[in-house]
DNA sequence: GCCAACGTTGGC
DNA sequence: GCCAACGTTGGC
């Protein structure tokens, strides 16, 4: 089992919002940027873990847990013209962007916050607080996700 | 709202 | 293929 870490601004769609999806799953859709996409296309798989992170927003944290209910499969969205994450570039018959689907676990009682991973001795080396970190999918090793998941305890 | 750090685009 | 200009991310 992999592990992971994905961003979303809770304006666009938060953790309450999968909370309260069909099944508490989405498509996970508009990534586009093609180090995330490469990770979605070839690494992430059916049951890895994921941290759900809140960014752009005034407490940007780890807000709880989600599965990766379906591994990747054509981002649909980007052939879309009444979509935000339509792009006219990507092509029908040979699609770009790829999408994966999450389904809810849990939300933790409270939040681990940026400020509070970038403080942690234990986590120097995680992709999120590396200076510049702008990747909305990135790896998590299992050192990290253990640590974290017994911070949220 | 600012702006540093990245990523992408497109002319050459 | 270089790289300047532009666009985006995301913390603060």
């Amino acid at each position: 089992m992999n592990y992971w870490l994905m961003k979303s601004e809770p304006d666009e769609f938060s953790i309450d919002d999968l909370q309260l999806s069909h099944h508490q799953k989405t498509p996970w859709q508009g990534i586009r940027n093609y180090q995330a996409r490469n990770f979605l296309r070839d690494s992430v798989k059916q049951n890895d873990r994921v941290f759900f992170y809140h960014s752009s927003c005034k407490v940007p944290a780890i807000v709880g847990l989600v599965e990766v209910s379906q591994a990747a499969t054509v981002d649909t969205s980007a052939f879309d013209v009444t979509s935000v994450y339509f792009d006219k570039k990507s092509d029908i018959a040979n699609p770009k962007w790829i999408q994966v689907e999450l389904h809810f676990i849990e939300k933790f009682n409270q939040p681990i916050t940026l400020k509070q991973l970038k403080a942690d001795p234990q986590l120097t080396n995680m992709v999120l607080v590396a200076k510049g970190a702008r990747l909305s999918v990135q790896p998590v090793t299992a050192e990290e996700f253990e640590h974290i998941m017994s911070l949220s305890r």
